[in-house]
DNA sequence: ATAAATAAAGATAAATTTGTCTTTAATTTA
DNA sequence: TAAATTAAAGACAAATTTATCTTTATTTAT
């Protein structure tokens, strides 16, 4: 569905906004760590993500890392895909028609709009907080090994 | 959603459906111009759908080509991404992790369920036939550009 | 038989994606 | 101010995907 990056880029964003605030930063290999992702792969992910602090907001230096604020953790899903460029993916055709449309569909077009439809209205109406919250409630994980952050 | 590859392969099977039959089987060139298909990749991928003539059939020498038989149209579309080793997309997580299940969830799993069986099932169910009578039908297109191919 | 037409197979190349590493800049603390 | 810590930036490398081209095998028609 998506590429690796915007797997990880969901991945890191959901974590962070879980885990983060101004007050309490976290570091690259915390984050790719929890993810289970390459960290500098990671890390050029992050500085997508931290561009003009849309998603994700940073800071250098010791106690520095990565956070979310509580207005960006409110942002959609789609929001993180708007930052990685991949947006357009949930808009495609499933043919990869660039034409494809109500008035010259594919094949699978009147089958597949409906799918589409509740895609995006998924990935619209979904907050990166509300993904994040069900981290902390129950048994939900952002990476293979059933592993959380150990805070010390 | 599925590699340029699975895409082209879909679209020219899809109209390999429609058109021909033993008796009339179409060249590569013939399938990308319809399909919007570079031809030497075109034929690259036919190659993995003929395999064991499990999807399309062809035949080496004038008036040769490819072409399906009734038995394989009526195949799902699904077996279109088995063959090309992709079948597996419409499983995956949506986070991309290898060991998301409804006992180890993401945080978009149970969001998401929905929409993958959705998307399983029209593949599952719609068969190639199906999806090449569209064409045939109304006004429903197999490349950016409302060509279609002219018999002669 | 020979020639022509066609797909199959395989070598290669280009482009893109994924990933790593090194250097630089910023920030904090001592 | 100096040292330590951290992300940012950019160069590079590996892997994968996409694409092309050449040669070979098969089939048909002459």
């Amino acid at each position: 569905m998506f590429s690796k990056s915007t797997e990880y880029a969901l991945r890191a964003t959901i974590f962070i906004a879980q885990k983060s605030s101004a007050e309490m930063k976290l570091g690259i290999k915390v984050i790719s760590e929890a993810t289970d992702s390459p960290p500098s792969f990671t890390a050029k992910i992050l500085q997508a993500l931290t561009r003009d602090n849309k998603i994700v907001s940073s800071v250098r230096g010791p106690n520095g890392g990565f956070y979310m604020t509580e207005k960006a953790k409110k942002l959609p899903v789609r929001s993180i895909l708007d930052a990685m460029g991949e947006d357009e993916v949930l808009e495609r055709c499933i043919l990869g028609l660039n034409q494809c449309s109500e008035i010259q569909p594919c094949p699978m077009h009147s089958q597949y709009k409906l799918i589409k439809k509740q895609l995006i209205l998924l990935f619209e109406t979904k907050t990166i907080q509300q993904l994040a919250s069900e981290i902390k409630d129950g048994e939900v994980f952002i990476n293979n090994n059933k592993t959380s952050l150990k805070l010390d």
